[in-house]
DNA sequence: CCTTTTTACGCAAACGTTTGCGTAGTTTCG
DNA sequence: CGAAACTACGCAAACGTTTGCGTAAAAAGG
């Protein structure tokens, strides 16, 4: 189905068609050739060829199709993770507010493979939103491929673009100040260790305090339940004096309770624990976690609301928003020793 | 950057160009042409015009970009499920080991909009899974737009669909029946009561063993730990002499969990608990969930082998596909009064 | 050295649209 | 009633590719 096969049922021409299902104001056809094209166009299912759509119309209006991608910087091989699965769908429900579809959204995609890059320009996505953790040349890689790009995630970006971030060097910092604060020094680390703000800031708020680091109670863990649960196991084999863990984020810390209490430890009593995130999970655990709370739903919804801005070209210099955090006192913390 | 351009710098033709870059065997270029091709081409960072090549190759090879859509049949409002997120992630992690990207994977799309069926098929999708519960009109509507599909969930579909699931119906019986098998017969539903199999089970093995359904131990409850609380909460409000929950998944029995020990009953001692999906932080709640497990990783393994075969032509008689699912024994349940 | 084959490349059509321009026929208006 | 304006539509070019066919020149074969 054509516009060359209706025009000819028709009688009428190409053009004629072609102006009548795309409602052109100018020179607006007869209504009665108008009905009996959009009879037929209907009888058939008429739907217009995209390529040869955009063929024409080079970088014109059509384009776009109102959609957008959430290219997810992580590895294939990576847990799921709740904090991002929430972050996603806010991004989701916002943009679909505003007319928006978002594509790619969950995908475990290569960011440096062409072949990937070259599948997301092909569908022609009216920008792109980068999630998660991205480094410098990755990103900058993006947005020459991608006019409209804004990150979204906890790490602040220190070149111009646009970012909705949660700090989370700032927020990772103020966690280990709240157990600092309750009088624990021997807080162990689990979670990422490599190229992580958080373990970056878990470093430097015990050198800002002068505590030694410790690498006995600090361990490289996956960010799921299993990756804490081994990472507190590792740790409490190794020592018996810990009194605190920092842990990257709820589900890791999820995990880290199993094997707090499986090794005899009770908590807070004996072991305090914060986590990061604030996943809904946190207050149905038990003990309920006490953690730092993300605005990942206003994460999601300013970063849709930002990149179709920008889209739209509502604003042209980038904004950096950076959202507030806070902790959130539940059960598994307890005064130091 | 079109062939015209390099091919007036390289002063040779279009189709010579053309035939370079797709390195096509029938009358290969001469060497030093190619090179000079493929410098000129490098250098200006030319990417073909996908547009371009799906006009002219009409619906052959080139129409497809090896890319697949989940649609997931959700609403814009329901809760994060982990289950459905592993279940994408596997989808998505088969498909691109054979070469296929995912696009819409999280996207809480309106399936009936013809709009967007509309954004979707414009987006050339080779085919697509429905995920989900999807009611049979839809379901019909999808195939009508989208050759090839293929369903994925806890519903057997009584159609001629390529279908992977794990039919829900049967493993909520089961479920019932090994907390019966342990004595138990007053037994709570915490869960969806709406056009929902698991529920439909529950009633009917009720029945089936002559056990009176009694509404105040039935709660209609969210897909969520909020939900499972608030049930569990509701249901522990109006009865007492209750031994036993089947709750839909293991969210919504983890936040169950919570409740039943508020209410100062422990667990599996005074009440047993049984989840479904065994999704991974089933292990790491206390006490540790005991459920049914679902292959969730071998679901969405085989979701995307059957739709990149049938995408193949591989096959072309319906493929209705089974998996099967387990009781895991842990410490949520014990045996009845 | 002449014929045949091969190599290397150009020509032009086609894919399905959109749109500026042109032109009959119709209406408006002074 | 004649000029101007408008209506309703057709013509054809263009978007960037791919590919069958054609053809010079070079290589091979006798």
């Amino acid at each position: 189905m054509t516009l060359k096969d209706i025009a000819r049922e028709a009688g009428v021409s190409v053009s004629t068609v072609s102006r009548i299902v795309n409602g052109n104001s100018t020179s607006a056809a007869g209504k009665e050739t108008r009905d009996k094209i959009w009879s037929i166009a209907r009888a058939h299912g008429y739907v217009p060829n995209t390529s040869a759509q955009a063929l024409r119309c080079g970088d014109a209006k059509r384009q776009t199709d109102n959609s957008i991608a959430c290219l997810f910087a992580r590895s294939a091989d990576a847990p799921d993770d709740p904090f991002f699965s929430a972050l996603i769908r806010s991004i989701e429900q916002a943009a679909l507010k505003e007319g928006f579809i978002v594509k790619y959204s969950f995908s475990a995609v290569d960011l440096h493979s062409p072949a990937t890059i070259r599948q997301v320009t092909d569908s022609r996505v009216d920008g792109v939103a980068i999630l998660g953790r991205c480094d410098k040349e990755t990103l900058k890689f993006l947005k020459q491929h991608f006019k409209k790009v804004v990150y979204s995630g906890l790490n602040m970006l220190h070149a111009d673009y646009d970012q909705i971030v949660c700090d989370g060097y700032a927020v990772a910092y103020d966690a280990m100040n709240y157990l600092w604060e309750k009088g624990h020094t021997r807080i162990g680390y689990i979670g990422d260790t490599k190229n992580e703000v958080r373990y970056q800031a878990y470093r430097n708020f015990l050198k800002d305090h002068r505590i030694l680091a410790d690498n006995r109670i600090i361990t490289q863990a996956a960010a799921s339940s299993a990756g804490g649960y081994e990472g507190a196991g590792r740790i409490l084999e190794r020592t018996d004096d810990i009194t605190a863990f920092f842990c990257m984020n709820d589900i890791t810390a999820i995990g880290a309770i199993k094997a707090i209490q499986e090794k005899g430890y009770r908590i807070p009593e004996d072991i305090s624990l914060i986590g990061m995130d604030d996943i809904e999970l946190a207050q149905f655990v038990s003990p309920m976690l006490t953690t730092m709370h993300i605005p990942i739903g206003e994460m999601g919804k300013m970063t849709a609301k930002i990149l179709i801005d920008r889209i739209r070209g509502g604003h042209t210099l980038p904004m950096k928003i950076s959202l507030p955090y806070y902790p959130v006192t539940r059960e598994s913390c307890g005064p130091g020793p």
